[in-house]
DNA sequence: AGCACGGGCTGATCGAAAGCAACTCAGATG
DNA sequence: CATCTGAGTTGCTTTCGATCAGCCCGTGCT
C-alpha cells in the first residue's frame, strides 16, 4: 500500500475510507504545480482561478484593506484545501499567498464533483473538512474580538501544532513554523513588535520554546 | 404565482430559478417551526441539530469563553440558512439565539442533497449562498483584526444594510434593526459602553439617524 | 571587506478602547 | 402607585497594545 498524501491522511482522521476512496481521491491529484515563495498565487478581485491541495509547504490566505492593513485569514498546511471558497465565487475575494516553496494539485471542479457521485462517503469527508475549516476561521474571529493578545496568541500556536498532527507534522518536541512574527501579527491582529514581546512572556512561562 | 419566500427571494438575484426550481424550493419549506426570542434554539456541544432556513426575524449565533466573553459570529436575517455546519459537523460548536419572534423552516439534509440533484441550478444557487457566508464571515475577521472601531462599525451597519436589502428589508430612509447595543458590541468586539460613543460619532458626522 | 536587508528584539511614548460609576428614561411588574 | 429592570448615555480613570525609534545579528551581494 502507497503512502498516503497529507489530504487522505487528513480524511481519513474524520471517516473510514476504503482502498476505492483512497485511489479515487488520488486521481484528483494529477496536474502537481510549484510555486514559489513570497509571490502571489491568487489575486483580490481575479476571475477564473482553480482550487488546489496542498501537497507541501505553507501558504496564507489574506485580505489587504485600503488604507494598506493587511489581514491574514488563515495559513493553510499540507492537506489543506485551497481557494475552493475563490471558484465557487467565481472570483477570489482575497490573495493567497505561499511563504514557503510550495507543491500543490491543481484541482478541476467537475472531477472533485465526479468524484463524489462515486463514493459519497468521499463527499462526506470533504464536506467534514469544508466544516472543520470554516469552525477555524470562526474561532479565530472568536480570539481576535474576546481573548487578549496573550491568550490569542497562545491559543492559535496550539490549534496550528493540532492542524499540524492530523497530518503527521508534529514531532515530541514540537512543530517546524516557518512564520514570521510579521505574519503573525497580521494573522492576530496585532503589531510585530507586540508579538515580539508576546512571543517572550510565552517563553518566560516556559509555554513555548524555539 | 405566489409571492416569494425571503430565501427564494435571495437566490434568485444570484442565478436565474425556473419556476420549477422554485416550487422544488418551496417543498423545502414544510414543517414551519416558531420560536421566542431569548432562548437558545442550538446551544453549544448539543447533538443532532437540524438546519433551518429563516423566514420571519433576526438570529444571532455566537459563542462563549470559559472567561464568560460573548462573540457574536453573525446576525441570521430572513432568507439566511441556519445551523448548517452544525448538521455536517454533527454536533453544533456555537449556539444560535433568536432575537426576535422568530418564523423558520426544518429543512431535512436529505430532502435538501434530494432537491440538488433534481435542479443542478438550485444546487448552484445554494452554493453560491454559503460561499458568501462564508466571505462575510472573512470581512468579518477582517474588520475586527484591522478596522478601528469607527470604521468598523459603519462597514459593519452598511452591510447589514446591503444583506437586507437582497431580502427587501430595507426602505428609502432605512432598515428596522432589533439589536441592542450590547449585541453590536459582542458582535464588534468592542464593549457596550464604547459601541454607544461611536453610534453618537456617527450620527453627529451625519451617518446615522435612529 | 563593505554594505544593504530582513528578521528579531527592546525601550519610551501615546492613544484608543476598556472599565467603572452614575444617571436618565421607558416599560414591565407587582 | 412604587419599584424594578434593561437599554442607552456620559464623565473619568486605567490599561493594553500601537507607534516610533533604534539596536543586534545572520545572510547574501558586489
Amino acid at each position: 500500500m502507497m503512502d498516503k498524501s497529507p489530504f487522505a491522511r487528513k480524511l481519513s482522521a474524520f471517516v473510514a475510507l476504503s482502498d476505492e476512496d483512497l485511489t479515487t481521491l488520488d486521481r484528483l491529484h494529477q496536474r502537481r504545480r510549484n510555486f514559489v515563495a513570497g509571490v502571489d498565487l491568487v489575486h483580490q478581485g481575479q476571475a477564473g482561478q482553480s482550487a488546489y491541495i496542498l501537497a507541501k509547504g505553507w501558504v496564507c490566505s489574506y485580505k489587504i484593506l485600503p488604507n494598506g492593513a493587511r489581514q491574514i485569514v488563515d495559513f493553510q498546511i499540507p492537506g489543506d484545501f485551497l481557494g475552493l471558497r475563490s471558484v465557487l465565487f467565481r472570483t477570489a475575494d482575497h490573495n493567497i499567498e505561499p511563504i514557503t516553496p510550495v507543491e500543490a494539485s491543481e484541482v478541476i471542479v467537475t472531477d472533485l464533483l465526479d468524484a463524489f457521485a462515486r463514493t459519497p462517503r468521499l463527499a462526506t469527508a470533504v464536506l467534514w473538512a469544508a466544516s472543520r475549516d470554516e469552525a477555524m476561521v470562526v474561532e479565530h474571529l472568536v480570539g481576535i474580538g474576546r481573548r487578549n493578545a496573550l491568550e490569542r496568541t497562545a491559543h492559535y500556536l496550539l490549534e496550528l501544532g493540532a492542524r499540524l498532527k492530523l497530518v503527521g507534522l508534529v514531532t515530541k518536541t514540537g512543530y517546524d513554523c516557518p512564520l514570521s512574527q510579521y505574519m503573525l501579527a497580521d494573522a492576530l491582529g496585532l503589531s510585530a513588535v507586540h508579538v515580539n514581546r508576546v512571543l517572550r512572556q510565552l517563553r518566560e512561562m516556559g509555554l513555548l520554546t524555539f
